[in-house]
DNA sequence: TAGGTATTCGAACGTTCGTTCGAATCCTTG
DNA sequence: CAAGGATTCGAACGAACGTTCGAATACCTA
């Protein structure tokens, strides 16, 4: 039904069917991103890639198989990326910076696709809502099994590491919001900033706030 | 035009225009937040309010402008009272908690309206969209000034501040997609432990990271 | 109680949406 | 060149949308 040989899009080289599919769910991301899916209609999609409305439905079967795929795909890429690295490491310290670092990379590389699959996921429904949901605790359970190992047993139950996990993504899944590559360097140097103030933080921490650094006027002097 | 009193809605109490208002905004702000601003619609608000369809354009002239009254009621709110309350404080290290803990306990008791700020509000447009902008921005200056005070000028240029200051928010705005009151605690164990993380990280920090604080065995112990 | 304003409503308009379907076209294979 | 599957398309469908408008109702004041 859907041999590997296809024609191309604009003539310039051949097309397997998966390239074309790749094809059309990244521009089907970029208009996601841009419009919002539900703002985002098909026909603002076929404007995208040049095809026909009814042409896309060879790709998808509705709309929000689109979105699933866009969200699975970028999902399992930075899971699948994670745990490749992270195979040959054992230090959690280690784990840890792999993990952000690999999150912060495909953030930018696939700044499109995090955002829809931050912004709309979510409202997916059913069996799609129901896998999105399952890799994203495979890999939230992953970053607090890390968070745990580092911080030992000594103290700190679950709902700590699951506070300290959470605002960690938090940090990284908000970039789509501010990130300008020209302000804001490369994955590495967000990594480093990012990383260095969470693990500084966590590592001191015993859940008491690190305050009262000097006194504490009740006046303002100037 | 519009007087001050008016009739009630389930004829319980007598209400004025601007608590009818105030009803009506706050039933769209739980709608919008739970199907999504382009998903929801008007007559989705009239199954939440029990008014009509129609009857809802004598409280906004469109869609839009509810979003805009929803965003910026709440924006401004988190503004002002931090604002109020940092009127009496010098110090920028308890001016920095009032911020977080101010920003926390708006958005447990108005996650609804955060959840549609934090998600909907980039995609308004015009003079709208700028207001929301002007306002944000505002408020970003607001935390990236008290950050260069407590860090003070010996090292740090504004672009470390600036991820601070994201990294910072990010924790904070990601907050709607996770939190359980009867799991995560209040808003002073949040800020507790957001700015605990954040600013031992930050107070410590000079750009580089808190890495290697072991050894880093480069094969698996077990 | 009468008049007027504030508030609410039913019904409809024009537009846009996701999706379908049969026909047309392309491309590979024999 | 002929056949057949792979791919694309134009056209249309019913449904849902935001918004409008004139009429109806509720309420306050005189």
């Amino acid at each position: 039904m859907r041999p590997d040989p296809s024609n191309g899009q604009t003539g310039e080289t051949r097309q397997t069917y998966d390239q074309k599919l790749e094809f059309v769910l990244q521009r089907a991301a970029e208009v996601f991103a841009e419009r919002g899916f539900h703002r985002a209609s098909i026909r603002d999609l076929a404007r995208a890639t040049g095809m026909s409305l009814a042409g896309h439905y060879y790709y998808f079967q509705s709309k929000n198989e689109a979105l699933f795929r866009i969200c699975e795909h970028v999902l399992r890429l930075i899971l699948e990326i994670f745990e490749e690295r992270a195979k040959a490491i054992d230090d959690p310290l280690e784990r840890l910076r792999l993990l952000v670092l690999t999150h912060l990379e495909i953030s930018l590389s696939h700044m499109r696709e995090m955002k829809v699959l931050s912004h709309e996921a979510e409202s997916l429904r059913g069996e799609y809502l129901a896998r999105i949901r399952q890799t994203k605790k495979r890999y939230y359970d992953s970053l607090v099994s890390i968070l745990r190992e580092i911080r030992g047993d000594r103290r700190g139950n679950g709902r700590e590491l699951r506070l300290a996990a959470m605002t960690l993504f938090g940090s990284m899944n908000w970039i789509y919001t501010w990130y300008r590559p020209e302000v804001d360097g490369d994955a590495k140097r967000l990594t480093d900033v990012m990383l260095g103030i969470f693990l500084r933080g966590f590592l001191g921490g015993d859940g008491a706030p690190a305050r009262r650094a000097g006194r504490t006027p009740r006046h303002r002097s100037r």
